[in-house]
DNA sequence: GTGACATATGTAGATGTTTATATATTTGAC
DNA sequence: GTCAAATATATAAACATCTACATATGTCAC
């Protein structure tokens, strides 16, 4: 199912961008217009209005327009679930950091 | 928390390629040595390597050398879990697409 | 030591992504 | 119609990634 992999792998790429993130993550309350995802992560119109044509394209999210404005929402909520497991693999990594120095301070004592 | 995103960015970035998405599939199953990889995806050593070198890196696979051979391994097992939740999100899509397809047959008929 | 094998790394051209800046399009008010 | 506001798109330079291929390194058997 090689089909598959390439869907992924496209799709991780749609997501490998931190301002990217930071849309969908603004976006887990609901739909937001761009002039307000604009104002909360302070960068230039054009610069979001360049990552949101990504995330359009590539049908994570989607944009309802009103009048001049857009408000845009994901389109598939499973995608706050990919952004969490990251964060747990984020997690478990400070984790394996943090043993790793508790192993240096006191060896064998806090085993996982 | 900024870092979380650049975070986040850089691992689903590690995970952007169909090869890399292929090698991590191939070690749902535990541990598989490089030659093993090499026949399973049918692809040439050196490229196999580059791209392992790259989830190396990234701290998402780890390697275990044993004589002149290497077994990999992944390193957390919630990786897993994410190409699951990126096989979620294909499979919604293609309902999408169905139910477009249903919509143009007999509109209407069949509203999610 | 040599030779063969397993794996990793270096290099370079092609291709893709990012970023800032400029410009276009669309809409509403007048 | 003009003007301003909201959003989108084009462009180009800097930078990163991909790919194939060549080469290096490490390990074992002898």
């Amino acid at each position: 199912m090689a089909e598959l992999g390439r869907f992924k792998s496209e799709f991780f790429k749609a997501l490998a961008h931190p301002l990217r993130i930071a849309v969908l993550d603004g976006l887990r309350q609901g739909e937001l217009g761009v002039n307000e995802l604009c104002n909360f992560l302070k960068v230039e119109q054009s610069t979001l209005s360049q990552q949101l044509s990504v995330l359009r394209t590539r049908n994570i999210v989607v944009g309802r327009k009103e009048g001049s404005n857009v408000y845009y929402s994901v389109r598939d909520p499973a995608v706050f679930k990919l952004l969490d497991v990251a964060k747990e693999i984020f997690n478990n990594h400070l984790i394996d950091v943090r043993d790793l120095l508790s192993q240096i301070e006191s060896p064998m004592a806090g085993g996982r």
